[in-house]
DNA sequence: CTCTCTGGTTGATCGAGATCAAGGCTGGTC
DNA sequence: GACCAGCCTTGATCTCGATCAACCAGAGAG
């Protein structure tokens, strides 16, 4: 989160990305941007867009949480992706959908027409700038994710889920200490599950373990608090600084 | 393969990929990155560099294969990338290697020094738009090779293995056809296993059974060749298209 | 209030792949 | 030649997580 392009910054009303783009925009590209953009929005669950779909837009998700999924022929998924409030869908330069995105709650996106946006891109080279940041950050968690899917146990791959939830959540709150910490899980066990590779059963399962050793505590089924974060760390199996999610 | 920035170009003695970047540098670009480039070579099975090592360079890979490993601490590990002629290695503004990167085979890497590439980036903006393109190519394959570690058999995931490898050995000798192809592959099985998130005895079992299957055909340890592409293709799970290794 | 639907939990059983273990093949060195 | 070290294969057994199945809890809707 600074000042570049891209980036979520409250403006008034407007409390979206592409207003961050001005601090460094002459106001021509302001005005452009201004013109181009629009709103859509999604109720928690539906469907945003399928894989294969064309795609005349990019778009930088305002509020909400959405998923990138990847889905076989017969129906296994796997979820490769996360979109958070400020996080970018779509790529430059490609005008179909690459993978299933679902909005898992009440997802805002602000969206601009793709041919624009690349023009713009094109001759606004912070805007790029930035996306390659971006892009990196996301190569980053894609890779502390393959460690996760290939590599760990099913007890060990839901500690690191809630580690990385909450972490972000705590940063997000600007939590002092993230001992105590209490957050609701965004995903469903089923969603949980498709992110790690497991089924809904071994996630409920291994939760409850979790729970019955003290690591985490459960107050309903989504509300997580979390007494020694060192304790829930060491669980993952990582080397105390552990996975991100960038 | 375009004539874009850090693309691998024959350029008289020259085979390496920032000779490509004079079709659209200015002539003092040229120079510059005549003058603080230089070469590194590793043989077969040499360490490159380990995580949180001190990077003072960025670098394409002129020829042979690297790949990217992360580790947990009690020694499991999984390949989360792997390096081919033309890939870059590095990341600029940070100066600490994220992963522990390897020579497979000979490996001759074109070094920059980390400062001054970034400088020349800086106000080089088609460089910047060239690394963009290559690291969406790299998260699209992180996110294939998601679903692979993440919900594919053992034998899926061979198959897989197999076809990437086969398709991109394919491009490199401009075959017409993958049907009877033969090519080595370029990893032990061991690499293999921290590739697919497998045992290198269950890599071992499932090359057998897909050749006692007559899916592919084996010469000694290393050489394969695949009488049917297409019957391949449908032990990946994947719908035709399949993976790719951009 | 009950009915029903969605999301979650828990139990019993099964099987794919890990683990442990014993060779085999090939290329190098003395 | 004999020896050795890497890399690979194959077998026997065990275990973790998948699968199949039953049940539970809360939130609407009627």
């Amino acid at each position: 989160m600074n000042d570049l392009a891209l980036d979520i910054k409250e403006c008034g009303s407007c409390p979206i990305r592409h207003r961050a783009v001005c601090a460094k925009c002459e106001p021509d590209e302001l005005v452009l941007l201004e013109e181009m953009k629009f709103y859509r929005t999604y109720d928690a669950g539906q469907p945003i867009m399928w894989s294969g779909d064309q795609m005349d837009f990019v778009a930088s998700v305002v509020t909400g949480i959405a998923t990138l999924t990847q889905t076989m022929e017969d129906g296994r998924t796997q979820m490769v992706g996360m979109l958070l409030p400020s996080d970018f869908l779509g790529r430059p330069g490609r005008d179909r959908a690459a993978y299933d995105v679902t909005a898992v709650s009440n997802v805002q996106l602000c969206c601009f027409r793709r041919k624009p946006f690349e023009a713009l891109m094109a001759n606004t080279p912070h805007i790029g700038q930035r996306l390659l940041e971006m892009t990196l950050d996301e190569l980053d968690a894609a890779r502390e994710w393959m460690l996760i899917l290939g590599r760990k146990t099913a007890r060990e791959k839901i500690a690191s889920l809630i580690t990385i939830i909450a972490r972000r959540e705590a940063a997000m709150q600007q939590a002092r200490a993230i001992d105590g910490f209490g957050f609701d899980l965004p995903l469903t066990r089923e969603a949980m599950a498709d992110y790690l590779g497991l089924t809904l059963e071994t996630v409920s399962r291994q939760i409850s373990a979790l729970k019955k050793d003290g690591v985490i505590e459960l107050q309903g089924k989504r509300r997580v608090s979390i007494p020694d974060f060192e304790a829930l760390v060491l669980e993952t199996g990582d080397d105390a600084d552990g996975g991100m999610f960038a």
